[in-house]
DNA sequence: AAAAATACTGCAAACGTTTGCAGTATTAAT
DNA sequence: ATTAATACTGCAAACGTTTGCAGTATTTTT
């Protein structure tokens, strides 16, 4: 007697459970939705499933119904740092605790138009964007059907496009950072920035710095990595003397920097050089840093964005909404003590 | 003459497209596919289809072919440490640049068959998992299908379970920073643990200081964040008088010890207490903390990983195959300096 | 120049689920 | 006891794509 089984079993489906059960292909599928069910067969039915170990194909019932559990999750292409990681963490959970299922994308500026399709392609119920790089207008156009909702501190009025946003008000946590070195007598202010959202923080501090007749006397640009607010310190305090405060787009940086100024150039933070950062990542409250940061509410920010996916499923066409996130300052002993 | 715009714009499909384009549905498909397609009709195809904004519908392709190019990477549910997501970061970008789509799924030992189901209803091309937590058998029984990755360093040779391992090997690393602690005359060891992967790392410990007539003076269980490793190295200090050795499950927690260690109990590292960490994250080599520690080599894993997974693809019945990763001494300056 | 191979394209049947509609059995209302 | 409402269940048509098969047009071979 030859053999006769296939090469690959084959997926149970709906159907295979339904001919064990006794019933038909839509009974099963009211007995996993447990809607128009009588409670003796959906108990019947799901005994069968589990034996058979049956679960309703999430392709097919996507497919169906037009809209499904997926969310895109849009991040920079370049290595994710500290904050977007924390974000990342505690999303991820909260999605998967309200049913959801996360979707990771790495996208860069250039060549997103084709990965953007790609994710189009899903068909998400959402998608949260940690990326300010990207076109929004294209965003807007490709995921009409979404929800989109964009985390970021770079938001221009003019744009008309249908998102939820999350703006964050840096100016809020700046404002008193800034404020408190100059009033420690700080008046050679240094930059070590980056890309996107660092441009936004750099103009709010230029301002209040020109406010008080200063400006920043000189600037690198990183890559929000501890290695490059290493070089970029170093660099910095080669090039242009008596620089006494450095100011970092972002904590990763500060710490690169302090551990040059400390232990490369044998200097002290915050007597000879105060440092500051932005983020309050993990790191920056450990004993050996005490960084001064201005602090972003990583759960004020999930809660949000949860908050604007979870209504805006239930009624799509609500108008775009603002939630305006303010930012705090963080002082440590990085930069030095005022008495406000 | 009434508003006939129906509320929700229609997604276009393959059809709206072939009508526009002349063509039949078939055709389209095969536009995208780009197999038995004359390039002239593809590209005013695919110049009509960009016009309509449209691409193949991702859950409708699935479901035909009955594969897809979604991977499912399964954590723990608490809150992910360094090193998961030094791996996190780099798969993601791995699994995009050859065509997949990372799926995170967070899960704990507890309530674990339920959330494995809703994965597998996803019929994901892979699974990779990064959790040793779960039951291995059920993995295996749920996603026969499917290419099952596990990495880990817990691997029990009765399990006849049909998944890739990459098994890693951390006597090769430990043993060396062990005999280099004894060498320097270090007696009174003590460990800071977690749950998991951590009891195998403390066993191998113990044997080689078995052999050398010594255990462990005492220890505590963490949970892999630095936070932990503060608190716990204090406890044990204040517990356990002499103590020369923490050694940590991981490098968060020792630098939490370190820090506890020199800011709150102002004792030196490595003088008076020796401080070991496993992981080798960014963190250990920064100046600050210049952490001995051990090494997995992360993009060997990555590579590993990739491999398994596209060779798999192509052909899904070979045998499970054993990856073995020999973990590396990394000495630094927070263990004493022997002369090996 | 006839035959054979090749290159495309269209037709139609899947993939596995969901849901409106209709039908039946049961319960509630009068 | 008759009518009306309710509670389930089955049927069958979608959802949007892919692919084997067959058919036609084109090219190659002899």
């Amino acid at each position: 007697m030859p053999d006769k089984t296939p090469p690959h079993k084959k997926q149970i489906n709906s159907i295979d459970v339904a001919k064990a059960a006794g019933v038909s292909p839509a009974t099963i599928s009211r007995a996993f939705a447990n809607r128009n069910i009588n409670s003796k067969t959906r108990e019947h039915i799901l005994r069968i499933a589990n034996e058979l170990g049956y679960y309703p194909d999430a392709l097919a019932s996507g497919l169906n119904k037009g809209k499904n559990k997926l969310i895109a999750i849009i991040f920079d292409e370049r290595n994710l740092n500290e904050w977007e990681f924390l974000m990342l963490d505690k999303l991820s959970t909260q999605l998967q605790n309200n049913g959801y299922f996360p979707l990771i994308h790495r996208l860069s500026s250039t060549s997103q138009y084709e990965r953007v399709k790609s994710i189009a392609a899903w068909k998400t119920a959402g998608i949260i964007v940690f990326n300010d790089l990207l076109d929004a207008s294209l965003l807007s156009k490709t995921f009409m059907t979404s929800s989109l909702i964009i985390v970021n501190t770079n938001f221009k009025a003019g744009n008309k496009i249908s998102a939820d946003h999350i703006i964050i008000d840096d100016h809020n946590g700046l404002k008193p950072l800034v404020d408190n070195l100059l009033l420690c007598g700080r008046k050679n202010f240094t930059w070590i920035g980056g890309t996107g959202v660092s441009t936004q923080r750099k103009k709010t501090i230029s301002q209040i710095l020109h406010k008080n007749k200063l400006s920043f006397i000189d600037s690198e640009q990183g890559d929000y990595s501890y290695d490059s607010g290493y070089m970029k310190s170093l660099l910095l305090c080669r090039r242009t003397p008596h620089i006494d405060t450095i100011m970092c787009a972002n904590d990763s940086m500060a710490l690169g920097a302090m551990d040059a100024i400390r232990h490369t150039l044998k200097l002290k933070v915050p007597e000879d050089i105060a440092i500051t950062g932005y983020d309050d990542i993990p790191q920056a409250s450990w004993p050996s840093y005490n960084l001064t940061t201005v602090r972003e509410n990583t759960d004020e920010i999930i809660s949000t964005v949860i908050n604007f996916l979870l209504t805006r499923q239930k009624s799509p066409e609500t108008p775009p909404r603002f939630y305006d996130l303010k930012s705090i300052y963080i002082p440590r002993t990085s930069s030095p003590a005022g008495n406000m």
